[in-house]
DNA sequence: ACCTGAACACCGTTCAAGT
DNA sequence: ACCTGAACACCGTTCAAGT
């Protein structure tokens, strides 16, 4: 708070005229972080769309490592939050994952998606060079990929 | 430290003595969270011993919602987390995933299960059923045994 | 060897008071 | 409508002093 307020160079307690409290400006820093991912290009192919998704949504946990965990502590709730989790309920959709297996399977993809970029952002991976991790998040990106065409699959059988 | 110190019956000054400051103390206590999740019994199948290796760290997670999420933030470097992680290689192995593929698919799985794990203890479940949250993380592991079942194949071919 | 009192620098938050 | 001073209850941490 008092580094907020200082930057807008005036007292901790004149925040309190616009945020509820600390937790309201840190949902609001958390939407702000989210505004940074937008929608990807409508032309791309589903898998293309999902792959820039995922590539900015792990950029966005680099640049901000400090406030990018919260985003495991909150429900996509938020208007900013829904238009990312469209987008790959659309992209899903276009897979060809049936209608009622969506919302799973776009949990799944979401939570190893991000449980990778916490984790990086965090320092879990410290220990391990830059192409280590590239890699990494890319064998999980084709992991993902693999399991979204399974999914597709079994609607056809 | 004042908690802490008063669960003790001293004063938060007191534990100086016993810890350098207060990440000291929470590497401790992740240390510690590490202990609820023993090896697996050894006569189980390598899936049977990974299911509930996952099983227990969730449960872990659900019991120590706080103190949970520290684990996104630290690489496996302890003996007791290198333990744990020793268990998941030797399931690996026993599953027929080549040498040399074995450190990135265990740091796949892994990220995978703590991501999961993180989201509920942290709430990011919060609005879903404690059902839908089962499936949820039956499916992760069904998804991730084929994975390693994948893994698994290509050294045959 | 182990603990404490006093002190320091720092938090988030409230509320009456200012403009 | 917006901001501030003063105050409160709380942190983690140090260090000299106690036993």
């Amino acid at each position: 708070m008092a580094m907020v307020a200082g930057r807008l160079g005036v007292t901790p307690m004149a925040l309190y005229r616009h945020v509820a409290n600390k937790a309201d400006l840190l949902d609001g820093v958390v939407e702000l972080l989210l505004t940074e991912f937008p929608s990807p290009p409508e032309g791309l192919s589903w898998s293309d769309r999902l792959k820039v998704l995922a590539d900015n949504i792990r950029a966005s946990g680099r640049r901000h490592p400090s406030v990018f965990p919260l985003l495991l502590r909150r429900p996509a709730t938020t208007p900013e939050a829904r238009k990312t989790r469209n987008a790959v309920y659309r992209a899903l959709s276009d897979a060809g994952v049936p209608q009622d297996r969506i919302a799973q399977v776009e949990r799944l993809v979401s939570t190893a998606v991000l449980g990778f970029a916490v984790s990086e952002a965090g320092g879990r991976f410290r220990h391990h060079s830059r192409g280590q991790i590239d890699a990494d998040f890319t064998a999980l990106q084709t992991l993902l990929r693999r399991f979204i065409d399974a999914e597709a699959e079994e609607r056809v059988t």
